[in-house]
RNA sequence: GGCGGCGUGGCCAAGUGGCUAAGGCGAAGGUCUGCAAAACCUUUAUUCAUCGGUUCGAAUCCGAUCGCCGCCUCCA
């Protein structure tokens, strides 16, 4: 049994897809007017492990995120950038595409776009003015609050407060201040298509509904974003879609926590912020992932180099006894002893199904690489299944799961490189069993200052080259 | 002003009523090694912001206080 924390609910709750094995997912994408930064990522790669935890549970899931083409940003950059908004979307989109494949994200079934749904959105705005949940000014269209009588459900938050609240901007055409855009009038040099109102473009929050609708159906079962979506995008997406359509328009809504900065969010806005693709030049998308993994995905992280610097010395240990294992010769005798690691399994599962605890799966693994180090230690022989069960341990539950990459499926080209090195460990081993140490200390200490470090074990002189 | 979150060892971070408070990084000592590296072992929180309360029992529930942050405006 899986628990989510809903937070329509306030509640951890077992999650009961509407249509199981078949799981729909929608998480609010980028606006592609700008390069995603490592705040961003956060909630890109925490949807993708619960996406793929899901996947790894067995559900069928459906992944929708869509692409926010045309909004005030977009049309900013393109007047001061003198280019048209397509071609701004076209080139954030396509960076997006390269940052996430690099971040080791699965791609989602449908990458919906708001200009591409343009049909679909005005017939939905018309659904809400002909039963009077939005009204036409001039040519902007305005959600009526106070119609929608769940109104603040998923916030927590009432009418009454929100109104008296001073940063409201006030419209003389809102009838109520919290009103507010599903479409609005075409203001010159803006990109415009034609409604029943007028030209015109989509207000930012009715562009999700259309597209969850149009793409997992009326109701879905997860919908993901970050937490300074909850007010107002999430909660105006469940007011016109459930005025018009659906009495749930999603049964389980996940949250997550922000990224900061010197204990300070990292935004756009506040300038406070790394992209990730500027991250992703010193650091591997396993050091991000990794660190994203040590905390829960509902709380904060206080993003530093340092930081990350210790995500990757936490992955080296990891790294250490992959290349272990990948050294072991299996042996074939008999009656040997084996390594049982259900447990870890099991303690990796439960953690996962409680909300997707990432810190606490990854102590079961801790807690695997220790046993099993153990294990590789007192044992000289070690059986092939063993061998097998410990990769097949590791690959579920980093890789397939956290998304952190471990073995290679491309096939290792050996390289002149590779055989100079192994010369000189052959030349090393000599001196070695010669007693002439300071030969072989001298070949190990060169070949370190030119980053390739040689240790030796009981299987034997390995080699590791560091960039 | 309204609403919400957080405060756990040197750092990061689980745990949210009951065995000795996970795990990672760091530090110290040790085993192994020709020496290293790696790995393993031991040590590093009588204590969970502070003060009260409830309870047989609280880091976990309640109240107060202090500190930090977020949302209420575009924002993952």
């Amino acid at each position: 049994m899986m628990l989510i924390y809903n937070t329509l609910t306030k509640k951890k709750e077992e999650f009961i897809p509407k249509n199981s094995p078949n799981v729909t997912m929608y998480v609010c994408g980028p606006t592609i007017y700008d390069y995603f930064h490592i705040g961003n990522a956060r909630s890109f790669v925490m949807s993708d492990i619960v996406r793929r935890y899901l996947e790894y549970k067995n559900f069928d899931v459906k992944f929708v995120m869509n692409l926010t083409d045309v909004d005030d940003k977009l049309i900013k950059k393109a007047n001061e950038e003198n280019v048209p908004v397509e071609q701004v979307a076209e080139k954030y989109a396509d960076a997006f595409f390269e940052d996430i494949e690099k971040l080791g994200i699965k791609k989602a079934t449908v990458y919906p776009k708001a200009t591409e749904h343009m049909q679909d959105i005005v017939d939905l705005i018309k659904n809400l003015v002909d039963t009077d949940y939005a009204y036409n000014v001039d040519g902007n269209v305005f959600y009526n609050v106070n119609k929608f009588k769940g109104y603040g459900k998923l916030s927590g938050k009432n009418i009454d407060d929100l109104e008296s609240g001073a940063r409201i901007e006030i419209n003389e055409e809102k009838k109520n201040p919290l009103d507010f855009s599903l479409w609005k009038k075409a203001k010159p040099n803006e990109p415009a298509w034609e409604s029943p109102w007028g030209k015109g473009r989509p207000g930012w929050h009715i562009e999700c509904s259309a597209m969850s609708m149009k793409h997992l159906g009326e109701t879905i079962d997860i919908h993901a974003g970050g937490n300074d979506l909850i007010f107002p995008h999430h909660e105006n997406e469940i007011a016109q879609s459930e005025a018009c359509c659906t009495n749930e328009f999603v049964k389980y809504w996940i949250h997550f926590g922000f990224l900061n900065l010197n204990q300070e969010k990292m935004s756009k806005s506040l300038g406070n912020f790394f992209t990730a693709r500027e991250i992703l030049k010193e650091h591997s998308a396993n050091s991000i992932r990794y660190l994203f993994s040590q905390t829960h995905y509902s709380g904060p992280l206080n993003f530093s180099k340092e930081l990350l610097e210790s995500s990757e010395k936490g992955l080296e240990k990891i790294y250490n006894l992959v290349q272990r294992i990948e050294n072991i010769k299996p042996s074939m005798a008999d009656n040997l002893n084996t390594f049982e690691n259900e447990r870890y399994l099991f303690a990796f599962e439960s953690a996962m199904d409680d909300n997707f605890n990432t810190p606490q799966a990854l102590a079961s693994i801790y807690d695997f690489i220790r046993d099993f180090n153990k294990f590789l230690n007192k044992n000289d022989q070690v059986a092939k299944n063993d061998i097998i069960k410990a990769k097949d341990f590791l690959t579920k539950t980093l890789t397939d799961v956290l998304g952190i990459v471990l073995f290679s499926t491309e096939e290792k080209g050996e390289s002149k490189e590779d055989d100079l090195i192994k010369l000189l460990i052959e030349i090393r081993q000599k001196a070695k069993l010669d007693k002439n140490y300071s030969l072989a200390d001298e070949i190990r200490n060169k070949l370190s200052e030119l980053g390739i470090t040689l240790a030796d074990s009981k299987e034997g002189t390995t080699y590791k080259i560091s960039k």
